[in-house]
DNA sequence: AAGCTGACCAACCGCGCCGAT
DNA sequence: TATCGGCGCGGTTGGTCAGCT
């Protein structure tokens, strides 16, 4: 037996919120606030819609100071950077960026930001401010993602692989798909460290120790040998 | 001008977690 | 301690629109 639905399927209203609806559901929880109870919230504020979608909809667009519209290159920034110490973890990455949603977040990323870190372009993307210059390597090299004294180095399949150096400098991203799986080398200008995305791996950038590195060098190599790549320390 | 395609984004769905009982 | 119900999260879907053929 699955689990019990959280609301009367049949008796509530889906698809696109209304202005009226916007309306009661704002009003309601200005007045009267959550009350802690999503589920009952919908009834008690007279509309017709699943507790979720209520929470939903005041969380992603009508709560106050939610911010609409361009992502900055500093917000470009801090969402590339914890993507590739977290991953997928949106609502964490969201509580960074003061006024944005996870949703907002995620589809960003989804649609636009993860093509231009790939250096993936459409037509409208081209000429923004914020792009990478993207170049190629024939001698794959480990783009050294800091001036320290760092000991990590790369080297590799002689395939031709994408480079990604940002304008905003700090960025040193070098790019591989293997076998489905994006490959991230580089990164600001912190201690080099290897980073498992799940999809993705990432080799050097913030600091992180979230992850033990052995496994994550692990992960590296066996990405690589597959790929016909070798991985050096 | 019409049809097609891809990008974008709002909203939904299902599951895991956690607190209450 | 086990069960239940609500919340929050991440993945996915589907509608809309703009650009292209």
């Amino acid at each position: 037996m699955g689990r019990a639905p959280c609301c009367d399927k049949a008796n509530v209203k889906k698809g696109p919120w209304a202005p009226e609806e916007d309306d009661k559901l704002k009003e309601f929880i200005e007045k009267n606030g959550t009350g802690g109870n999503w589920i009952a919230l919908p009834h008690k504020a007279g509309l017709r819609r699943c507790g979720k979608s209520c929470r939903l909809r005041w969380l992603n667009y009508l709560r106050p100071n939610i911010k609409h519209g361009e992502f900055s290159p500093d917000e470009d920034k801090i969402i590339c950077n914890l993507f590739a110490n977290i991953g997928s973890r949106w609502s964490i990455i969201a509580a960074q960026l003061p006024g944005r949603t996870d949703n907002d977040i995620k589809n960003y990323w989804n649609t636009k930001l993860k093509k231009k870190v790939l250096g993936i372009t459409t037509p409208s993307q081209r000429n923004t401010q914020y792009q990478h210059q993207v170049f190629y390597s024939n001698s794959i090299q480990m783009i050294s993602s800091s001036s320290s004294s760092s000991s990590s180095s790369y080297s590799s399949s002689s395939t031709s692989q994408p480079v990604l150096q940002s304008t905003q400098q700090q960025y040193y991203y070098k790019m591989e798909d293997i076998n489905g799986s994006l490959l991230m080398f580089g990164g600001d200008d912190h201690d080099q460290q290897h980073v498992d995305l799940g999809n993705y791996l990432y080799a050097g950038g913030s600091y992180n120790n979230v992850y033990d590195d052995e496994i994550i060098r692990e992960l590296l190599n066996s990405s690589i040998e597959e790929g016909g790549g070798k991985l050096m320390y």
